[in-house]
RNA sequence: CGGGAUGUAGCGCAGUCCGGUAGCGCACCUGCUUUGGGAGCAGGGGGUCCCAGGUUCGAAUCCUGGUAUCCCGACCA
């Protein structure tokens, strides 16, 4: 199993440097925290992106742009907010350069100190509701149903790729709506999106479930969340959609007419997911050959190896089984480098995750087969060469399906009713995953419990039980179950 | 921002204690032989030894300061 992703772990050099690596200037210095994402891992994220869109579309969405800039001013107007965001910020101070009297290169030009500093949007609520405040007049202008693909940045302490970088990539939709109700319904709505798209796409079983006060976004009123399960035990919160009530309407002073000719402040929601998700997404399924990918978002669905190198009649029946293929909409690669054996290829391929691998030999060409391997089992068949689209066809929906069966089945053991403080940090200890236990539902015992065992409440099911017991720390009643777990 | 570790070729590392020609594996280039699970042999190219000072005839190595990364915390999608 691929335990983790860090670039100390046993992996790193085997294949995880074939998506990404660390990002470097010149001087050789590294860019603090960030990341190059290579081709073959950004294409993964583009498969999801699109995925989301058509959902976010479908949805009634439409897709905008707004700043990287945010004026500091504005990140003072919320007070939760500020709590959860005035720190760890990349703040601009100058807008010019100037050549070093001293020496070579440039300088910041002390003359050119901008009047107030601008913070690079470490999320994007306080300039799209100083932006709303202006489309926003009366109840036809609602509700407001916009989505943002963009670039953050957050100075965070430490970075992991993928899991947490300085800049990362995602979408955040930011919607007004004229009441409580329609925000809310659209709050849960999305989170069900969410939900839908980590097992139908990505493979990856999660659990919806409500954040506690402690854990809740900064300027929300309620935080939904889906949380996933890494093969290595910790928990990663892999979306979150926020009812953020009337608090930004408020700081920003968004106000429609309503049918009654009064005016009411809007009722927002917020939500977004990001790259993370490629790192839940490598988390969830490789193993120490390399990536696994769902067939939904790989990439290169289908690659054709001809054995042992591309000659002319291999090379011939290898088109006419792609042609099949592409008329399906698989995407297919045919493999017509002379340098590489096939040894080799077979392995490079299965570091980059690609589902189904053909191998096509004169050998197969004179028995009519040729051989399909699957990535996620390792398995390999003769199938014959008449009904092998049919077959590849049905294989990666196969594959879809196995993947995400296993990931559940692993959740599904991974989850550990406890109801003693002992059994809590002892199934934490030798067994990992999410421990389900009651909790009194104070923030105190949710931090004295995280003091002591480093895990948190990730979240409230949505669709926990009622059933009385009594919180495992303080023995206080409680109505219902909560998931804990190490998470990242 | 605290505690620890580390910066040497694209990547992974040895060399540092005890100062004296810049090394190894992978990758790369050339040639030949190979090719059904990461080929073999031969030859070759590639370095600001993190940066700046200092000590010394001489510094990757010793000293001082800086800087960056990694791991453990705090912070967090």
């Amino acid at each position: 199993m691929a335990k983790e992703i860090t670039p100390r772990s046993e992996n790193y050099s085997k294949w995880y440097l074939d998506i990404v690596h660390r990002a470097q200037m010149a001087d050789n210095s590294p860019v603090r925290g960030c990341m190059v994402i290579k081709p073959h891992g950004f294409a993964i994220w583009e498969k999801m992106r699109d995925a989301l869109d058509t959902m976010f579309k479908e949805t009634g969405h439409v897709n905008a742009y707004f700043p990287l800039f945010i004026p500091k001013s504005f990140l003072s107007r919320e007070a939760a907010h500020v709590e959860g965001f005035a720190k760890e910020c990349a703040v601009v101070t100058h807008y010019r350069l100037k050549n070093d009297p001293d020496g070579q290169g440039v300088i910041v030009d002390p003359e050119a100190k901008l009047e107030e500093e601008l913070i690079v949007r470490p999320t994007s609520e306080t300039i799209i509701w100083d932006t709303y405040k202006d489309w926003i007049k009366s109840y036809r202008d609602l509700p407001l149903l916009i989505n943002q693909w963009a670039n953050v940045v957050r100075w965070e302490m430490r970075t992991r790729p993928f899991l947490r970088t300085a800049e990362f990539l995602w979408q955040e939709g930011h919607t007004a709506h004229a009441s409580s109700e329609e925000a809310m319904e659209e709050t849960r709505m999305i989170l069900d999106v969410y939900a839908k798209f980590a097992e139908e796409f990505m493979a990856m079983p999660v659990i919806k479930g409500i954040k506690t006060e402690n854990e809740r976004f900064a300027g929300a009123d309620e935080t939904f969340c889906i949380e996933a399960l890494m093969q290595d035990g910790k928990a990663l919160q892999a979306g979150t959609s926020h009812f953020l009530g009337q608090n930004f309407a408020k700081a920003f002073n968004v106000q429609f007419l309503n049918k009654e000719n009064t005016q009411e402040y809007v009722w927002a929601t917020s939500w977004g997911v990001s790259t993370r998700l490629v790192g839940g997404l490598i988390m969830t399924h490789s193993d120490d050959d390399g990536l696994v990918l769902p067939p939904k978002l790989a990439p290169i669905q289908v690659v054709i190896v001809p054995i042992p190198k591309p000659l002319p009649e291999i090379l011939e029946k290898a088109d006419a089984i792609a042609a099949g293929l592409r008329a399906k909409g698989i995407s297919v690669k045919i493999d017509d480098d002379a340098q590489n054996r096939p040894g080799f290829k077979f392995a490079e391929y299965e570091m980059l995750g690609v589902p189904v691998r053909l191998g096509l030999g004169m050998r197969d060409l004179e028995a009519g087969v040729v051989e399909v391997a699957r990535r996620d089992t390792k398995e390999k068949n003769s199938v014959a060469l008449d009904g092998v689209v049919e077959h590849v066809e049905q294989l990666l929906k196969d594959i879809q399906q196995n993947l995400f069966d296993r990931a559940k089945a692993y959740r599904d053991e991974h989850i550990t009713e406890v109801n003693s403080f002992e059994e809590f940090k002892q199934v934490l200890e030798e067994k990992g995953g999410f421990v389900s236990a009651h909790w009194d539902g104070t923030t105190e015992t949710e931090l004295a419990i995280k003091e002591q065992t480093k895990a948190t409440i990730r979240c409230i099911p949505v669709d926990a039980k009622d059933e009385d017991g009594s919180c495992i720390l303080t023995g206080k009643p409680s109505k219902r179950r909560v998931l804990f777990a190490m998470a990242y």
